[in-house]
RNA sequence: GGAUGGGUUCCCGAGUCGGCCAAAGGGAGCAGACUGUAAAUCUGCCGCGUUUUCGCUUCGAAGGUUCGAAUCCUUCCCCAUCCA
């Protein structure tokens, strides 16, 4: 059962996942319990290459598999490249574009460059992390054969029983053939990294137990035929819970787009501003799953609540930032933070936005390509009016004042647009 | 293949005996006030536009009727439910 807090767990790697929050479901958890304490343990959690980094919205297995790392066990990132080019459709309006080869494989290693941030990948150390596409083995495959070796384990009576499925079909929902058989396509992942890698445990997030636990049965199953029962083998799954915000949204998402970690799509003064202005409710939460520091450092901080939460706040985006960008990033995210919000007025902690322009009216500069501070000229010319939009701390209600480096200080023009984003604009001449 | 009900702005959802509809209401979002860069609450905004009681684009798609269409007609596409 989600959550069943009566288990004790013997391994310190499932103990630590146990009491952060990152299981959700699992398989036998006696079972992995035994087999995490036994000895390095491979394990794999699959990542679609759709877009070029990771969000906030995947970290919770990423900080699960660090975790697991970080007690000696063994993390393959998977790269979907393969199921990509069929494209999953679950719970998606429109069929999902498929993705060219070059287009995953240069997503596959800009991501490599944000999992790197969290995992090993050193190839001395014994618990190395590795990636794999499994276009590598998925698009190799012959339909027959595949139905012969791997379809005739499935039953169909048995895989309608998945929640997914399940609820699609008492809804009266459509439920495409493609997407029935991606379940097949995963199951069938987790096989061959048994096979090839000798991975025995698979995570995900909740929406993927069943894809997991297909993959768990059909290695059983694959084996109950292949092998004889001494050598047979377990393996098992886990999903991480789906998280949600306090007042009900999904994580990682905000108003400008998924928060991403990699630092060419979020910078990482954006990045620490996320977490900084999470909900009260959802610090304590936050900590134990997105930094690594002490449960009883964590209690302390959280016990207070009321103002002392902005201190809670500020560990929590120091720290999440360090990790995603480093501690070097974070302080300086910290520092501009303090700036712009405390007493202080020293922007130089904000990266300068530099312009080829040499002057702009008021309007365009809030909407430029690289501010964004609003998302249509209409709407901007209204908060100008409104007086939401200061430069050096004065606000300025003329749309069409003309804005150049002489209104700024030496280190370019102090730009404020609402009270949350701040821009340090420098001219070009 | 047949019958029925539908496709409205980011989402949900009004509106269809043609004009007063850029389109009710709710949600989300943005800005302001209050605060703790929180929550709650209140106020304003919430299709786009350097002519802003004006112009342009939008109500599945394309045509048509009309001075005028989200609203009427035709064809087509899509979705849901039931029947085969």
């Amino acid at each position: 059962m989600p959550g069943d807090s009566s288990f004790q767990a013997k391994s310190d790697a499932l103990r630590t996942l146990l009491e952060r929050g990152y299981i959700e479901q699992s398989s036998d958890l006696a079972a992995i319990d035994a087999a995490l304490a036994k000895g390095p343990l491979t394990f794999y959690v699959g990542f679609d290459p759709t877009a070029d980094s990771i969000h906030v919205g995947h970290l919770v297995q990423v900080m699960a598999m660090r975790t697991l790392q970080r007690f000696g066990h063994r993390p393959i990132c998977l790269m979907g490249g393969g199921t990509a080019r069929v494209g999953d459709p679950t719970g998606k309006t429109e069929t999902r574009k498929m993705l060219s080869e070059e287009q995953v494989a240069a997503n596959t290693a800009s991501m490599r460059g944000v999992f790197d941030h969290f995992l090993d990948f050193d190839a001395g150390s014994a618990h190395a992390a590795r990636m794999v596409d499994n276009a590598d083995w998925l698009l190799k495959l012959n339909y027959v054969e595949f139905l012969r070796e791997i379809g005739r384990h499935f039953t169909v009576n048995r895989m309608i029983a998945a929640k997914t499925y399940r609820d699609r079909l008492d809804n009266e929902q459509p439920l495409s053939f493609l997407e029935f058989n991606y379940q097949l396509l995963q199951a069938y992942d987790f096989l061959h990294l048994h096979r090839e890698y000798g991975c025995d445990l698979q995570g995900g997030g909740s929406d993927q137990w069943g894809n997991i636990i297909a993959g768990v049965e059909l290695i059983r199953r694959v084996h109950h035929a292949e092998t004889s029962a001494e050598e047979r083998d377990t393996v098992f799954g886990y999903t991480t819970p789906l998280l949600t915000t306090a007042d009900g949204k999904k994580m990682g998402k905000t108003e400008r787009g998924a928060v991403f970690l990699d630092p060419k799509r979020i910078s990482p003064y954006d990045y620490y501003q996320y977490w900084i202005n999470c909900d009260d409710r959802d610090v304590a939460k936050l900590l134990r799953l997105f930094t690594e520091l002490e449960l009883a450092e964590i209690d302390a901080l959280t016990a207070e609540g009321g103002k002392a939460m902005r201190e809670a706040k500020a560990r929590l985006a120091h720290e999440a930032t360090a990790l995603a960008h480093g501690a070097d990033e974070a302080e300086r995210a910290a520092k501009a933070a303090r700036q712009a919000f405390g007493a202080g007025d020293d922007w130089s902690a904000l990266e300068a936005i530099e312009l080829e322009e040499s002057e702009l009216k008021l309007v365009d500069l809030v909407v430029h390509e690289r501010i964004k501070g609003f998302k249509s000229k209409r709407e901007a010319r209204q908060r100008i009016e409104s007086g939401a939009v200061k430069i050096a701390g004065e606000p300025v209600t003329d749309p069409n004042q003309s804005i150049s480096a002489s209104d700024g200080e030496d280190d370019g023009v102090h730009l404020q647009c609402g009270k949350k984003n701040r821009f340090r604009v420098a001219f070009g001449g």
